[in-house]
RNA sequence: GGCCCCAUCGUCUAACGGUCAGGACACCACUCUUUCACAGUGGUAAUACGGGUUCGAUUCCCGUUGGGGUCACCA
């Protein structure tokens, strides 16, 4: 027997930015069709014409190949695809699975007030119209929707990730699957597209375990057979409540801006619900898609940590390559309108300081502290030291001043800079970190930096002569 | 409220009946480093609760509690 290479498909609606739920969702569908070596189908839910904008759908585009996901068919839009749900939701109709209903907005609302809030569900009263009166309304005119009939029994199934799950028809309300206006609502619209594209699983977030059953309802009465299910855990803010802008960035594009790297961002989102199992944690892209199952992806919901996902961009800052990162570092440069004279002037500026940064942004800044010393701003590390020290802060600046005046510019290096220090320090009895310490906040304002003499070289001797005596009169 | 799902350190997670309950982030201490970071070593910290089943439960079953999702002519 041929097992048919799985059809998987990312379906958002393009009704906001891509938030960091969807890239998850995503992302799991891209892992599981490139492990299993099948289908990525890409599928822009578009039937809200109200709040659906072609900004949306470009922006949630974009982010998707900002993580880079790819897809192998698409996007489709599913507004060109209407006919199609129209003709299954009369055909419905047509085999006495779906009846028409002339209930108004109004008159719902009446009927649930009625029978007292919230487990209100339809009363079927437009079921039991006899035929003829609906043939009149319709003669008259009257605006209609298409209800589906809601069978009476369990509709189980057996999720990929939960096991089984079974709800009863009793709780499930006779939905609308065609709206006055002969347009699809959602979950007509989902089916019709999933059966139509030989969808063969639905990977999705937990929040659609309620639809499940109502689209099994519809994958029955429409004769086609059902593809597995796998509902994956929502992503949560800090406060275990589900992730939204009160909790700041929920945007892949906020991480973006932030100075994430796409390959940590798809790394850490992975780890949102997924295990490799072994203690893995830094994974290669192709580690992730040989190691990926459905099987491991956790039940229950999962906090968004960004302290761990800066930890975790820091550690791929450090591990690439130089020339990699001069780009996204003139970018930023760039929007911060420093003066950096050329790209080809950055490597040894962004050498000095990848392995301290945890974000691009952090990286362009002390870039831009290097190159420019308006960028210098004394922060709280400084400010201890700087009071720890008392006078002999200045003391020392004045000693650094002294002994760095005398060395040439031509021999202006790590090499020197080192050995005049060290000297200076052992000839007058001081501790070298006594000297070197406040160097450094002088520089940068910080007491984290690459070692004193680098970062003196790298500053260059007239800048660093000007902040060291700035920093004595100032006294920091 | 009805229905559904879920429950291991603060957070992400490992364990698929037998482990001193492991790893990572964060935090603390120490080591390395002339100074910073990185790194390394160690430490604090968890099986929500109550019943079963079993020689033995984090693991299987039931209940309680707690959390989440969802209940539109939105998607």
């Amino acid at each position: 027997m041929i097992l048919a290479a799985p059809r998987v498909r990312f379906a958002p609606s393009p009704t906001g930015y891509l938030h960091v739920g969807g890239g998850r969702t995503a992302l799991f569908n891209w892992l599981f069709a490139r492990k299993t070596g099948g289908t990525l189908v890409l599928r822009i839910e578009d039937t809200d014409a109200e709040r659906s904008t072609e900004t949306h759908t470009q922006v949630i585009l974009d982010g998707l190949r900002w993580l880079g996901l790819s897809w192998d068919e698409g996007p489709i839009f599913q507004g060109a695809e209407v006919e199609r749900h129209r003709r299954d939701a009369e055909r419905l109709l047509a085999e006495g699975r779906a009846y028409r209903c002339f209930c108004t907005r109004e008159e719902l609302e009446a009927q649930r007030k009625a029978a007292g809030g919230d487990t209100y569900k339809y009363d079927g009263r437009c079921d039991r119209l006899p035929g003829a009166e609906v043939e009149a309304r319709m003669a008259r005119g009257m605006p209609s929707v298409l209800r589906f009939r809601m069978p009476q029994e369990d509709i189980a199934w057996e999720d990929a990730v939960h096991g089984r799950i079974s709800f009863h028809g009793r709780d499930l309300d006779d939905m609308v699957i065609l709206r006055s206006d002969r347009t699809p609502i959602y979950n007509m619209a989902v089916v019709s597209d999933d059966i139509a594209m030989r969808i063969t699983h639905v990977i999705r977030g937990d929040d659609h375990i309620s639809n499940t059953p109502k689209q099994i309802a519809l994958y029955q009465a429409l004769g086609a057979s059902m593809p597995v299910f796998a509902h994956v855990p929502m992503i949560l803010g800090t406060d275990g409540k589900k992730l939204s802008k009160r909790h700041g960035d929920t945007a892949v594009a906020d991480y973006q801006d932030r100075g994430i790297v796409p390959a940590a961002m798809r790394n850490f989102l992975a780890l949102m619900g997924w295990s490799p199992g072994e203690d893995r944690e830094i994974m290669t892209e192709a580690e992730m898609i040989s190691l990926f199952s459905l099987e491991a992806i956790q039940k229950k919901p999962a906090v968004f940590d960004t302290v761990k996902l800066e930890w975790m961009n820091g550690q791929y800052l450090s591990g690439m390559p130089t020339p990699e990162l001069v780009a996204p570092v003139v970018r930023e440069l760039e929007r911060m309108q420093v003066h950096f004279g050329g790209p080809h002037l950055l490597p040894p500026y962004i050498e000095a300081v990848k392995s301290r940064s945890r974000t691009l942004l952090e990286m362009a800044h002390r870039v831009a502290v290097r190159l420019d010393s308006r960028y210098v701003e004394i922060d709280d590390k400084g400010r201890k030291l700087r009071a720890k020290m008392g006078d002999g802060y200045v003391a020392s600046l004045k000693v650094a001043i002294e002994t760095l005046r005398a060395i040439e510019e031509g021999d202006w290096n790590g090499e020197t800079i080192f050995e005049k220090l060290k000297a200076r320090a052992e000839g007058g009895g001081m501790k070298l970190g006594d000297l070197l310490q406040p160097i450094r906040v002088a520089l940068t304002g910080s007491t984290v930096s690459e070692p004193v003499n680098e970062l003196l070289a790298v500053v260059g001797k007239s800048s660093a002569m000007a902040r060291l005596t700035r920093a004595a009169e100032r006294s920091w």
